[in-house]
DNA sequence: TGTCAAATCCCATATTTTGGGATTTAGTTT
DNA sequence: AAACTAAATCCCAAAATATGGGATTTGACA
């Protein structure tokens, strides 16, 4: 049942097919499938049965239901949205991890003084995970979103994840990356060179290598032991990133995330 | 297939049986229903399991399917938690909703100037919904969360979104919620007319009738053409919000309100 | 009041889910 | 170091559940 429909292309992602996925639970797939669906943009039945490949009825049962719990919200004229009961365990499972919290503050301090996007991450497994963003306020506004994935190592904020790892390990990242399909690959040695100068200097930084235009600079945030459990970026686009100012970010980036590891209880930092 | 089993009761909320509820989806449901378990508190299968009513071989078989789309995470020795995916359609479901986006520099600027929780919501049907929040400083912290719900006649918040409604749809309010047990009742007399004050002065108050010890002044945000599309709250305990100082608050809540209406197009305003 | 599109409901069929129990994985004890 | 324990993971025949075609309702619009 492929789903090469008319649709806007909008509905892009919400790969359905499953990798080696877990079979045996088509119901719950399938409704998950309808909140990406919804989130993608879809809004009336059809839409969905189309973006599922279900007939009306199983569509709207399973819509039917996620209503019924507040994942998704239906309004006769207007169609289906993302419900508020999405809202709630998003904000939980925020709440669930510490770092967001301790965090937060030293987030909006460190914005107050830039205009540009600042990001909080996690690694998670072979990608960089986005656990908070506060917004920049340039007339050009990154695009990313809290839960969203990027790769590790293309990004600042990936590449200060990895930072304490070892060459072997790079090399997995770069060749995963890689493997994905990178779109402006450099080559590895040049890439593990500025890695080893990032490592040695306790920053990264990110010149347009994950998206064109997008520049930032990151630094590692250590837990008590000195382990890094997060990362911190402050991105912008080109214009408003050259050099110079990448270098004058520095300071202000390690301190923050300083801060932030110190708040963790790290007492380290030569 | 009953599930008045053995849970340990801290498992509490997560009502299965589902009132009126749509059936014909037990699969989706279930799965809905470990995430509600999880959020909860059940970190491991045999928890899931007592929670749901089922076997370890279905709960696992549900559990590994909302891992694999990362709805949960599971870590060997920890168990599960609450995944990113719920990070990313949490922050997507605030982002659809306009009205969050436009207040949140206005809400902290009022917490900036006022110690107390500082929530923002909207009328979800006989409920308040709450959309954001803002922590309070105190040494105690009013619980509640983005996403939840609150009974509209005893919360302030509930108040400010039907203040513009007429006396018969006040006393559907009321009634909703006298049906569903109210705790602090009183009797609906008393109540209407403070609600006739509250419309004429522009502001709700809430003096502990939802919850003992809690206080709050709310006001409604309207967007352009006036009506009353959100509210937002300043909430603390007794110790902190005696009448004199609901009273000083009254301005700035106001204010703040008026704010945000402003920004979102309404040009009114005596 | 009539028309049309979309949502909602119904029910026999067959596909999907179920759960008992076997197996594997890790951590702990002897 | 090997046996023990607890939890997670996997397998398969039986049976309950989801499926989708089509009928019906709802409500906007003419």
């Amino acid at each position: 049942m492929s789903t090469a429909k008319a649709e806007p292309d909008a509905l892009k992602a919400a790969a359905r097919p499953a990798p080696g996925a877990a079979a045996g639970s088509q119901t719950l797939l399938r409704g998950l499938d309808i909140l990406d669906a919804v989130a993608a943009g879809a809004t009336d039945l059809a839409a969905l049965s189309a973006a599922l490949g279900t007939t009306r009825s199983t569509t709207h049962r399973l819509a039917a239901a996620l209503v019924e719990r507040r994942y998704l919200t239906f309004v006769p004229r207007e169609g289906y949205g993302l419900g508020p009961k999405l809202l709630e365990l998003g904000f939980r499972a925020q709440a669930a991890m510490a770092v967001p919290q301790v965090a937060r503050p030293h987030l909006e301090r460190l914005s107050a003084t830039c205009e540009d996007t600042i990001h909080l991450g996690i690694l998670d497994g072979e990608w960089a995970l986005y656990l908070d963003k506060i917004p920049g306020r340039r007339r050009v506004e990154i695009s990313s979103r809290v839960g969203e994935r990027q790769p590790v190592w293309s990004t600042g904020l990936g590449k200060a994840l990895i930072l304490d790892l070892d060459e072997a390990r790079w090399r997995d990242f770069y060749q995963v990356g890689q493997a994905r399909g990178a779109r402006h690959a450099r080559d590895l040695d040049t890439w593990l060179a500025r890695m080893r100068d990032y490592a040695s200097r306790g920053v990264a930084f990110d010149h347009e290598e994950n998206e064109p235009e997008v520049r930032c600079v990151a630094a590692p945030i250590r837990k008590a032991g000195g382990a890094i459990v997060a990362g911190l970026s402050v991105s912008s686009t080109a214009q408003y990133m050259d050099e110079a100012r990448m270098e004058r970010l520095v300071g202000e980036v390690v301190a923050t995330a300083r801060a932030i590891s110190r708040a963790l209880g790290w007492s380290g930092g030569g």
